[in-house]
DNA sequence: GGCAGATAGTTAGCTAAGAACAACTAACTA
DNA sequence: TAGTTAGTTGTTCTTAGCTAACTATCTGCC
């Protein structure tokens, strides 16, 4: 089923170390007064797939439905998204980003990156190059299903 | 303070998605059975710094004395830590891994690698260099204090 | 045409992880 | 002896998810 194991188990176990501490570093940096992860995440993936649908966000997401909404919420009531009736189902809505919402994202990223930027800045630019020529692979491994089979159509 | 901004903000952006969105996965793909990730975090803390007292290790995992001990309760109950009386010092306990605690550390990250590693196992060679290559860096981000002053003595 | 079952969105209530502060005891230190 | 420090307990908070249950709508079928 897998290739011929060139990263260790050792290795594994230091990435998933390193993916949790960062992680708690940045909640830990973030003021509790704008987006919290989740919400960013939506939001990004809203910013992508617009206009989508709330089951298929939340699929996205990989979250159960009642989840989603909640992380919404505040969104909605912030005027981030919008959500449109769907011509097709009126049962279902359309959500997508409103311009406030967009120039919130981007503040919030400017705000967010701010820290990471400094330290990062201050790292060789071997270990930057390290660091840009795997994101691309971090973020296939964030994306991809843990499941395995496609969970939907690609909009 | 920092250097030329190789790295855009975007990308920073990207970066921090990808991490928490990991997270988010390593979690939801966790069975509740065994370690928490502050567990295992502390856990790998007292065993590269070992034997080391509560505050100390709490001043290194960046959270409260309180939080130390809650997070190490389970630990300590299961066996998996030891605390010896500091002979210089009556109030404080030097914290250490047991055997017991090194064979389920062991056991667990080779149980919680196995989803990881087949997905690593079908990237390419390519990624899987690109990964390794940022791994040391990714620890670097991960380590470092966010304040930026040294937090207390290297042991 | 009309009904049965499936689906979209939602509300209510719950749980777990992870962390904080306040306040306490015991021990150290000046 | 007075103040500080190490460890601890009680209590509270936030984030992020879940299931159950409900309404409204859609869809397939007889």
């Amino acid at each position: 089923m897998a290739n011929d194991p060139t990263v260790p188990a050792a290795d594994l176990a230091r990435l998933r170390l390193a993916v949790s501490r960062l992680h708690r570093q940045m909640v830990q940096a973030s003021s509790r007064l704008d987006l919290t992860f989740a919400q960013l995440s939506a939001l990004a993936r809203i910013e992508a797939h617009a206009p989508i649908r709330l089951v298929d966000l939340a699929a996205r997401e990989r979250v159960a439905p009642p989840s989603m909404i909640r992380t919404l919420a505040p969104l909605h009531a912030d005027g981030l998204i919008a959500k449109e009736p769907d011509p097709q189902d009126r049962r279902s809505a359309l959500i997508t980003v409103t311009a406030h919402g967009r120039e919130t994202i981007a503040r919030i990223r400017l705000e967010r990156s701010q820290l990471l930027a400094e330290r990062i800045g201050q790292l060789t630019a071997e270990q930057q190059d390290a660091l840009l020529a795997a994101l691309p692979v971090l973020e296939l491994l964030a994306e991809e299903p843990p499941g395995g089979s496609a969970p939907g159509p690609v909009n």
